[in-house]
RNA sequence: GUACUCAUAGCUCAGUAGGUUAGAGCGUCGGAUUGUGGUUCCGAAGGUCGUGGGUUCGAGCCCCAUUGGGUACCCCA
């Protein structure tokens, strides 16, 4: 049998791992200053859980998990042709793997609501699955590093959040385009176009318009059923350009009429000036911040606020989204929390800094700082003991695990980039010292083992 | 769900117009070298050319189908 592993799935060795322990520890340090406790949820959730919260497109991207045992039993076979796979489905798995790690963060504020401190802050660093077509920077299986607080409304935590995005991509030396929106606005511009109940269509068609142009953003419209009138109400705002400033004071003159307008006006507003405040008049920001009317995000269930995060330095998706949702905890039964919250897509992060070679600096050594060499019989016995010791010290050290040729030893050492090797032969013995070489400089000298162990100690 | 593209040794790839026994580099193993690595030299193992069918005197190469990988659309981190 061949080997192979799922599409869109992938081993991480210990040269992959360490780059990406970079990243989450970049990522983690940063949610720990900003006061985020960590958590972590199943893998698999109920599909009850799952379902009716991503939409159509998301829904069909679900995992679903088989029930185990006869997972036919009470379904009856007469009726089998008659039901459609959708049906099947409910009826034969019950459980599915988690698609977002926001959803189950609302699933867990939900059921432990009595226990919790709100505003509750939480921040989760875990795998995620979609059964989506495998692509450049697109997996199957894929880790999201998700920062939310709920129970809170102030814009504060919006502002914290776009700093923390700043502060994550400075350290990790990405430039970045923070993309701002909210719902709000978005919703009061379908409104002024007489176009309220069509918001889904008009968001998708707009999001695609740094890729298609206007004409093709007014073809998709024209497909999706939108009139021209409203069609040159919504290309008009889409003209609007410029600083974060300018913007705003465009939109208000166009929702002079619209309360829904001027409060998504006000919302961006108070963001803005938190970011001000914080920096006392400095540049508040290492990377880009733009009002982006275009930027709508598929997840339905936000409300106000909504973030992406891009680069251009490499072509590639987007590198981070996330927003305010009002009442993403109703649907588990707990009513009136809004929350707020940002995700970093680490699987793509990985890919920029592979691809600008951002991972330069980072240290590729194992973190074992001697190899004893096995010389077998008594000398093995001597070295064992020694390497117990070394490690009781608080020493990383590997005794080879047989007597082999010193040559392919010492390639061990080589390969693993181990910094020293020592020997422990004959005339080692009966001193009761170590020969300790140092791979680098070729350097070597016999010590007493006490100062091995404090030569070693870094 | 649609389209495009690729598939030859463990890995990365050559393979000329269809023509004898399918090659290289890296890696692995052995040797030069039984207590001194990186460099070097010598040698060895390793392939039903993704799979099935077809055309041909003859197919890694041409045709059809199929499977798998990648990419684009859709959607998304």
């Amino acid at each position: 049998m061949k080997p192979s592993i799922p599409k869109g799935t992938r081993d991480f060795g210990a040269s992959e791992l360490r780059k990406r322990y970079y990243i989450i520890n970049t990522i983690k340090g940063e949610f720990e200053r900003f006061g985020y406790a960590p958590l972590e949820t199943p893998v698999m959730e109920n599909l009850s859980t799952l379902t009716g919260k991503y939409g159509d497109e998301g829904e069909k991207l679900l995992y679903r998990i088989l029930n185990s045992g006869n997972f036919l039993d009470g379904i009856d076979a007469s009726q089998l042709s008659e039901m459609s796979h959708k049906q099947l489905q409910t009826q034969i798995a019950e459980k599915g793997l988690r698609y977002d790690l926001t959803i189950p963060f609302a699933r867990y504020v939900v059921m432990n609501q009595s226990r919790l401190a709100f505003p509750f802050k939480r921040y989760q660093i875990q795998p995620v699955w979609r059964a989506d077509r495998p692509q450049r920077g697109r997996y199957r299986e894929f880790y999201q590093c998700d920062a939310d607080v709920i129970g809170t409304n102030s814009l504060l935590n919006e502002a914290e959040l776009t700093q923390l995005y700043d502060r994550v991509f400075a350290q990790l030396k990405i430039p970045v385009t923070i993309h701002l929106n909210n719902r709000k606005i978005l919703a009061a511009m379908a409104e002024t176009a007489q176009q309220s109940d069509r918001l889904t269509d008009i968001t998708v068609a707009i999001d695609k318009l740094d890729k298609i142009g206007m004409d093709g953003v007014r073809r998709e419209l024209t497909e999706r059923g939108i009139d021209e009138i409203a069609q040159n109400i919504i290309a008009d705002f889409l003209r609007i350009e410029g600083s974060p400033e300018v913007v705003l004071a465009q939109l208000a003159e166009r929702f002079a009429n619209s309360e829904m307008g001027k409060k998504g006006i006000a919302e961006m507003k108070t963001l803005l000036q938190y970011l001000q405040t914080a920096t006392d008049g400095g540049s508040p920001l290492a990377n880009h911040l733009k009002i982006d009317l275009t930027l709508a995000r598929g997840l339905n269930y936000y409300t106000g606020t909504i973030y992406e995060v891009k680069t251009n330095i490499v072509q590639m998706g987007s590198l981070g989204g996330g927003g305010r949702y009002d009442d993403l905890t109703g649907a588990f039964g707990l009513k009136g929390m809004s929350g707020v919250g940002i995700s970093f897509g680490l699987d793509r992060i990985y890919d920029v800094l592979e691809e600008t070679k951002g991972f330069a600096q980072i240290d590729q050594t194992g973190t074992t700082r001697l190899l004893l060499i096995n010389f077998g019989g008594a000398a093995e016995q001597y070295a064992f003991r020694l390497v117990t010791q070394l490690r009781q010290s608080g020493i990383c050290a590997e005794l080879y695990p047989e007597p082999a040729k010193l040559d392919k030893q010492m390639k061990y050492a080589n390969a693993q980039q181990i910094p020293y090797v020592g020997f422990t032969g004959d005339e080692e013995m009966t001193r009761q010292q170590v020969k300790i070489k140092n791979m680098a400089s070729g350097e070597q000298k016999s010590v007493a083992i006490a100062d091995a162990i404090s030569r070693l100690i870094k």
